[in-house]
This record gives C-alpha cells, structure tokens and sequence, in this order.
RNA sequence: GGGCGGUUAGCUCAGUUGGCUAGAGCGUUUCUUUGACGUAGAAGAGGUCAUAGGUUCGAAUCCUAUACCGCCCACCA
C-alpha cells in the first residue's frame, strides 16, 4: 500500500475490520497470568438498527478494550442481540394490521415462530453496523436474548424464586395498555401531566344522620364510579366522625356502600370525602386492601365499559361512558360542580395510550429480599458508578421498589414456564416444558400459562449468562450503558446476580447520558432529528464518529451531538495520515539504514518527554473513565507537538529510528480512540510487524530533562520572534543576532528553520542593534531592523511593557501579603518570588531596549 | 411534593483533591502556497467563570441563599 495524499476511511475500513476478525484479534488471549477485563455491551434489538446512542456505547466500550488489550490483559468483549420483547412485537403486530390480520387469529405457538422467522429475516443489519463502528467484540461469543442458555437460566431462577417463595401469583392492579393488549411494570409507565377536570358528584346517605343528606366527592374519573364500593373520609376529620360505618346511595346504580374511615383521605382536599374504585386505581385498591372492599371491574382489558357498569353503559368506551355518567348525574341532578386540574396521567410508553390499572391475575417478584441485597451491596461499596451521584439515586430507587410484575401478555418472548391445573386454578405447578400447551403430571391436566417474561427479568441475568462458559470473567469488569436504564437493567441486574452467584455482577458501573440533537433536543423518529451514525462513518469515517461522540462528554450528561467535533476529529485522522506519509517518504529516502536509537538533538529529548507524559496521562485518564480528556490528550500530543514542533525539526534532521519509534508509539496510544486509521497506517508503513489493535502498549523512552527543558525555551524564543515578524514590515526578513548565548549559539539553524529568518549570526556585543528582545534567560538576542521601522515599532512594544508591570504587581501583592508567606505551602511562595525576579529582569530588559534605538 | 444536574469565550463544552497568566473544538482577524497535511502552517483578538453573601493566605472549584434552564421519581382523589 501506498499514503494517498487524503485519508479516505471508506476505502480501507471494511477490509481492516476483515483483517482483525480473520485473525482472531478480539478473542480474549488464554494467559493465566495476564488480568481478565471483561466487558459486555447492552444487546441491541437484534433486528433493528443502531441508533446515535448505540454509536456513544461502542465508542466508550471499545475505547476500554482496546486500551486493555493493547495494555496485555485477556481482554473480552462479549457482543449481545436483544428478542426486544415488546419493541420488536409492535412492530411485528403493525405488520400482521397491514395484512388485516391481528394476534387473535393465530395460536401463541404461530405467533411466535412467526416472529422468529421474521426477526430472522431482518437480522444482520444491527451486526454488521457495529463493524462499521469498529467494535472489537468476541463475535464467537454473541448471545441472542433467546438462546438456549438465556432460556435455561431465566427457568432456573425462576423456579428458586418460586421455590424460596419469591414469586407468587397475584390479582393485582396492573399497568395495562389497552392498545397493546398488555401489563406492564411501574418502571415502563411513562408519566405525564394533563390539564383535566375534577368533578363534584353528590352520593345521598341512604339514612341522613347528623345534619348530613348527602356527601360530595371529588373525582378526575366519574366513569368509574359504578366501580365504587366505599366512600372513604379522614378518621381523624370532625365533620364526618358520626356517619362513619353508614351508607351512601351509589348513584346510578342501586347499591349501596359504606362510608369508611381511612387515612388515605385527605381531610384537606376538596371536601375531604373520596370515593374508593378498587379495581381501577392504585390508592383505592391499597384502601380495599386494608378494608376487605369488594372489587367490582367496569372498564375491560379491551378498553371498554363490561356488563357490571351496567346495562346503560356496557360497550362504551371510557371517554364515552365519561361523558354519559355525567349527563345522567346531571339529569338527576347529583353533578354538583367542576373545575379544571392539571394532573399526572400513565402513558403507555410507546403508544402513549392512557395506562389503564386494572386488576389481573399475574406473576410478581417480592422484591424486598432481592433490593436489600443489592442496597447492602452497594452501601458497601462493591461497585463504583460514574457518575457516582448515580449510587445514590440508585439505593433510593431500591428503597421504594414495590413487587415487580414480570408477566406480559405478549407472544414473542421468554415463555413462562408455569401450569395451571384444568380442574383447580389456584394449582399452579413449575414445568419448563413450554412447547406444549398442555401437559400432564401425576394424573392430572395442566394448562400452560400464555404469558410471557418481562425482557428485564431475562435480561437482568445478562452478566453471569454471558460469561458462563468462562466463569473466570464474572463479575465483569465495568458495566457501561445508558443513564436511562440505571433503574430498569442495572438495578435488576445488580439484585438478580447477587441472588444467582453471591456477587455483584460487575466492579464499575459507567453510565453515558442522551446523545442530543445539535440543538440540544432530544432525538426522535416523529421529530425527525434524528441522526443516523452509520452515515456519519461513511462521511467521515468510523474514526471521526467515536473521536466526535466522546469529545467534550462526561460521564451521564445527556449532550448536543457535535459535527463540529466530528470534522475536527477527521482532520486528526488526516493529520496522522500524512505525518506517517511524510516519515514513510524520509525513510524511503534515507540512504544509511541506521537501526540504533540514539537522540540527537533537544527537540527529541522534548518530544520523548512529551509522548511519556502523555502516555502516563491517557492510562490515568481512562483508568477513570474520563474519555474525552484522554481524546484531547492525544490529539494535544500529535497536533501541537509531534506534528508542528518535532517533525518540523526532523526536517533538519531526519532521525529515523526515532521517527519510526516515536510514531509507532503514537499510533498504538491512538489507537483505542482512532481503531481504522491507526490500523490502516500500520498495515501501510513499510517496516512495521503485525497489527497495532494486538500491539504492546509503549514502554516510556529514556530522555535528558535538562536538553527537554532546552528545546521549551527554543519554543518561547521562536514564538517570540514568531510574533515580532508578524507584526513587523518585512515579515521574517531580518537576522536573529545574539551573542553569548550557548543553546543558540547551538541551535543556530534549527531557530533559522523555524523562524524562516535570514540568518542567525552571532555578534560582538559592540556590534548589538535593532530590536532588542526580551526573553528571560536569553538577554542579548536581537532583530536587526533598520532603525526608522525601529522607531515606529517601538510604541507596540509599550503595551508589553504595561501589561507585565501590571503581572509583576499581582505578584508583589501576593508577597506582600505576611498571611500568604507564612500559610501557603513554602514552594508555592518560593516559585511566586522567582517568577517575580524573572518578571522583573525582564521588565529591565525591555526598559533598556527603550535606551537603545 | 421529593431528588438530581446545569449556568465558564460568539457557539458547543472541558476544567480530577481549592494554587501561578481559566482551556479545547468550531467560528473570527491578520499573515503564509516553507520537502506531509489548505481537512494546512504562523501570529492574534475574545471570559468581572449566572447573582449575592460566606469560609480561606488564595475560590470557576467548598458552604449558604436567589434567579433561570433541564432531567428523574412520587399513591396530586
């Protein structure tokens, strides 16, 4: 291969990737001695496509392996695809409507080899994008979240839970999306505030006591109150102390129901008086709980009005039953009253249905047991979050968790594997054989329950499924993922892999937060902001997307997406591209094949010092986790000193063993962050071995400090004379002259190449002239400019002068101050004195200059 | 109602346990076709770190309040 004068990632990208994979670079290496790192990367749906967000996660996540695998650990980074239970069955149910069908004309088993063949079908497309964005995962090792083995561990948990008594079967309220025909837990409920109303509605005491005809309740739902079996009022509310233990007539209907005391009840609200729906609304169904109400169901699972709202209502949908319950409250003249409320409303989180509780018989967890652990274990500190904050909301979240329904009624998922007896239905036995629908045990028939799991009860066992065939890996070394599903995955996961093995499931959690529109707006499909990052890695390469996704990010801050930092990023690809083009053509032209590393020269003290700096300083940084600070480290390191300070001087010099290990060491610190480009070099350069992704992390150079130190006052002398030319006339064409001054005296022409001056002769001091410059440590150094420019220039020179009289003020303040003397630490005070010494010479410096002319 | 973030250059954001002249990318001004790169090189301009107090020798950083913006949680009939 050949440097093209541009970097063009396309043409290289997908044969490099091909290089890796075919060489079983991304297999964790079998060295006993070596540490395990593990990661393993949040399934994507398995037949969908990667979004903005999953490029954030591939990006962080294969920072890390790389980084570990470069640094000699047996690193493995297992790949995952997600069933996506319910994501992937609305789309699937979408389709069965466009073929005018729905899941009632088929069979539970139809349905779901249905979906199968059809994610099947669909499948790849999610695979082949996280090579485009270079994910050096274990692709032998991809776990589809309905493999056997998944299956086989979810039952086994299961069947402890249920066997410790965890799990239980339960009429109880569930989240229900009417549209799609299923529960769902708390957690999926997306909450919202409404602008509503609240109506008064007046329910008579069958037997007027006290004073009291009638009391008046306040409710946002009036449809549901032919579901009312109990009107509650403060125990502690005077007003209504003597008519508790009587009844009320339940409008529209011909009941009659008790008036309760309750604490649910709040004496402050409306009139104090609530009426109690149990089967239609959390609080009342705690309240009917306590009291043994009877619960009476009048909306169905399909959204509409059942038989026992009564004839007149039966078949309406609750909008419309709303509407005729308070046209019939008010022909009877009971409607006592409106008034608008804004109040919170469940959403179904797909549809945006309204989230209808209602009572249905489903599989709960007892969660208590299982968040204690997990609180205990977190308290203890057994995992590290970034950010730690995190922690904290975590534990709280715990703390209030109420018992998980993990039952779906949707086909396409991990089926339950539990049987009811046909002739008994509080007989429900474990069975793992799911394939049929019916099976048989000691003489009797069971029925398999139809439901499915929540994907978070499967997927909470991620960790330990994974690494199941090498134990060694688990718990796993960081868990990165998004800051959204903290509660959702990383809590299950935390509570399900300390009950499954004792030990918390990874050491380090890293959350990332949203990745936003460049405007700062969350993106989605409707609002047609969204990014896609494939066709950002075909515009600008793989490399650029994950250097522009971590840039200026930390740790569980949602942030604008920047195609300014991905541009930014592209030209550091270009830049590395042609610097490893301009060291390949001086190898090619060297003549000698010089093969000892030997330094010549202060620039590379300097440059080996710098790239030692830099590699300490990219391990701190990812050590923790701060990307975009160890992105910015190197790209400092590569721009603004190997490229523009070092390589310029290697023009003069041309040391190629050291430009070969200097670049060799820069493109393996590159590579976690830049995977293609770096790759793409190495396989290009003409004397490199192997691949860069199973390179050895570079050991640091010896170098001399004080020759380092030399080449940084070169840089302060060249940039202040940099800076004299540019707002001279006559630009660089004036003569550096100096006397008595060894490092320039030794550095003649390397000052010339980079000042593009004249000359760089030394003078007698007698023979001084021109433009006197004011360096410290370096007193007699002059542009020769003729005297008439001199003049004229002098006044631009004044306003230095004011501003470092200004500086060396600051700093006689400060050691003026006895306080500061005596308090601050003592190196602190003595680098304050030297400067100001410094300073000060300098200002003499410049004041003398004035005298010359 | 409870909690968590944020407010730093024109824009998007960094800024580790308080410490020297507060950084980056983009944008912007001027100059430059030098043996790689114009997706470039060189030199600049640009900030009273939201506000008000406090702690400290020293505060963008710690504390208290205020304002504005954003997010999460919650059983608001």
């Amino acid at each position: 291969m050949k440097f093209s004068k541009a970097y063009e990632p396309d043409q290289y990208e997908p044969e490099i990737y091909a290089l890796w994979e075919k060489s079983d670079a991304f297999k964790p290496r079998a060295d006993k001695k070596a540490e395990n790192y593990t990661i393993v990367m949040p399934p994507p749906n398995a037949n969908g496509n990667l979004h903005i967000g999953h490029g954030l996660t591939i990006a962080l996540e294969d920072i890390l392996t790389r980084y570990h695998r470069l640094k000699g650990d047996n690193t493995w980074y297992i790949p995952g695809a997600d069933h996506a239970g319910f994501e992937t069955w609305v789309v699937y149910e979408r389709k069965l409507d466009s073929e005018g069908k729905t899941r009632f004309d088929y069979s539970r088993d139809d349905l779901y080899s249905q979906v199968w063949n059809f994610v099947h079908e669909q499948r790849g497309n999610m695979e082949l994008q996280l090579r485009a964005l270079g994910a050096s995962c274990d692709w032998s090792s991809l776990t589809f979240t309905l493999d056997q083995k998944v299956v086989d561990t979810v039952y086994n948990t299961f069947e402890k839970l249920w066997k410790q008594g965890l799990i239980y079967r339960g009429k109880k309220l569930v989240n229900y999306c009417t549209k799609h025909q299923t529960a769902f837990a708390d957690i999926e409920v997306t909450h919202k505030d409404e602008k509503g109303k609240l109506w008064q509605i007046a329910y008579p005491l069958v037997t007027p006591k006290a004073g009291i005809t009638e009391l008046i309740v306040s409710t946002t739902r009036p449809e549901t109150l032919m579901g009312d079996t109990a009107v509650a009022v403060n125990p502690k509310d005077e007003r209504y102390k003597n008519i508790i233990g009587q009844k009320v007539k339940l409008p529209l209907t011909d009941r009659k129901i008790e008036i309760i005391a309750d604490e649910h009840a709040d004496p402050e609200y409306g009139t104090g008086v609530v009426k109690i729906t149990p089967a239609h609304d959390q609080n009342d169904y705690e309240v009917g709980q306590r009291h043994n109400l009877e619960m009476i169901t009048v909306i169905g699972f399909d959204g509409k009005m059942t038989l026992a709202a009564g004839a007149n209502y039966e078949g309406l949908t609750t909008t419309e039953a709303r509407q005729k319950v308070l046209a019939d409250l008010e022909d009877q003249g009971l409607l006592r009253g409106e008034e608008p409320i804004v109040h919170s409303v469940g959403h179904c989180y797909k549809c945006d249905t309204v989230i209808e509780p209602l009572l249905k018989e489903q599989w709960f967890v007892n969660v208590k047991p299982l968040a204690t652990e997990a609180i205990n274990a977190l308290k203890e500190n057994r995992i590290k979050f970034h950010p730690e904050n995190k922690k904290r909301v975590l534990i709280d979240y715990l703390k209030n968790l109420k018992d998980w329904n993990i039952s779906r009624q949707i086909p396409w998922g991990i089926p339950i594997p539990a049987f009811v007896n046909i002739d008994d239905p509080t007989d429900w036995i474990f069975d793992t054989r799911v394939d049929q629908s019916e099976i048989e045990k000691n003489g009797k028939t069971y029925r398999r329950d139809e439901d499915t799991f929540d994907t978070w009860f499967s997927s909470g066992q991620w960790p330990y499924i994974t690494t199941s065939d090498r134990k060694q890996h688990y718990p796993i070394s960081v868990m990165e993922t998004a800051a959204d599903i903290l509660f959702p995955w990383v809590g299950r996961m935390i509570m399900l892999g300390l009950y499954n093995t004792g030990d918390v499931p990874f050491k380090d959690v890293y959350l990332h937060g949203l990745v936003l529109d460049e405007k700062g707006i969350k993106m989605s499909k409707s609002k047609g902001n969204v990014i896609n990052p494939i066709e950002i890695v075909a515009k600008y390469g793989s490399d650029a997307l994950r250097l522009g996704l971590i840039a200026s990010r930390s740790a569980g801050v949602n942030q604008a997406f920047s195609s300014s930092k991905v541009v930014a990023s592209r030209n550091l690809c270009n830049k590395i591209w042609n610097i490893s083009r301009l060291i390949q053509d001086m190898v090619d032209n060297s003549e000698t094949e010089a093969v000892e590393l030997e330094i010549k020269s202060n620039g590379e003290d300097w440059i080996i010092r710098e790239i030692n700096r830099t590699n300490k300083e990219i391990q701190k940084l990812l050590e923790h986790y701060r990307f975009a600070e160890a992105g910015d480290a190197i790209y400092d390191l590569i721009w603004n000193k190997y490229a523009d300070w070092f390589l310029e001087g290697e023009k003069l010099w041309k040391n190629i063993p050291l430009l070969k290990s200097t670049l060799e060491q820069i493109l393996i610190m590159l590579h976690p962050f830049a995977p293609f480009v770096t790759e793409t070099i190495w396989q290009t350069l003409s004397w490199t071995d192997g691949m860069v992704i199973t390179a050895k992390w570079p050991q640091e150079l010896k170098f001399s400090p004080a020759k380092a130190k030399n080449f940084e006052e070169l840089i302060t002398i060249v940039t202040n004379v940099r800076s004299h030319f540019q707002s001279l006339p006559g630009a660089n064409s004036y003569p550096i002259a100096f006397y008595d001054d060894k490092l320039i005296y030794d550095n003649q022409l390397l000052i010339q190449h980079y000042t593009k001056a004249p000359g760089v002769p030394q003078i007698k001091p007698e023979d001084a002239k021109g433009l006197h410059l004011a360096i410290a440590g370096h007193p007699n150094i002059y542009l020769e400019i003729p005297a008439d420019i001199h003049a004229k220039y002098k006044a631009n020179l004044e306003n230095r002068i004011m501003s470092l009289g200004r500086e060396i003020e600051v700093l006689e303040t400060r050691l003026r101050n006895p306080s500061y003397v005596k308090k601050a630490p003592k190196e602190l005070v003595d680098e304050t004195k030297n400067q100001l010494e410094t300073k000060q010479k300098l200002l003499d410096d410049m004041k003398a200059e004035f005298e010359l002319a």
